[in-house]
DNA sequence: CCCTGATTCGC
DNA sequence: GCGAATCAGG
């Protein structure tokens, strides 16, 4: 019935929803599947939706008017080669535990022990010297050992912890789960 | 290094 | 109308 691809009104309440409910353009995506995250907020934006939690007022980020876009007559002969680096889609929170449920919740504040090796399947442990600024700052052990490592997981910019310490330093009740095993698309 | 939404423009 | 490409910010 409904071919994906597609915007039925079932897809689009859902984006809706979804959107209203606090998700990531990319979040949203993952869970409609067939579409993209640029193809989540295109749409979003020709709903006349997007602010989402922003007031009409209140222009955040007045990129119009102070901006021109800027007109590069965008060469459509550009192979896009900066990504060679990568080798591959990492996307999604490598360092995000699937189910972390309750117990984080309850913690309310941080025990003596920061946090268990145990708690994270990581292996990125790193130590001052290797930590970056990208880098999960979230504190593994005693700082009086010198065993003392830090998570080093990919953190979002201008958070000193990666999503899943960020999560646990704050307590914003938001169980929001990640990406989906999303399929690479083409 | 990563991800976020916003916008533009070709289809 | 749709979505990739691109930009800009965090």
């Amino acid at each position: 019935m409904n071919e994906a691809g597609a915007w039925t009104e079932e897809r689009v309440e859902l984006l809706k929803k979804l959107w209203s409910d606090g998700l990531s353009a990319s979040q949203i995506a993952a869970e409609l599947g067939s579409v993209t995250r640029n193809a989540v907020i295109g749409k979003v934006h020709r709903l006349g939706l997007s602010g989402r939690a922003k007031n009409p007022a209140a222009a955040s980020t007045p990129r119009t008017a102070a901006t021109p876009r800027k007109a590069p007559t965008r060469s459509p002969s550009h192979p896009m080669n900066s990504q060679g680096s990568q080798g591959g889609m990492t996307r999604g929170a490598n360092a995000l535990a699937p189910q972390y449920t309750a117990e984080v919740e309850a913690e309310t504040e941080q025990a003596p022990a920061p946090s268990e090796d145990v708690v994270i399947p990581f292996s990125e442990r790193v130590t001052i010297m290797d930590l970056r600024e990208y880098m999960c700052r979230w504190p593994m052990g005693d700082p009086t050992t010198p065993e003392f490592r830090f998570c080093g997981g990919r953190s979002q910019t201008g958070m000193p912890y990666c999503s899943y310490h960020a999560r646990i330093a704050y307590q914003p009740a938001a169980d929001r789960r990640r990406d989906r095993g999303k399929v690479a698309r083409a």
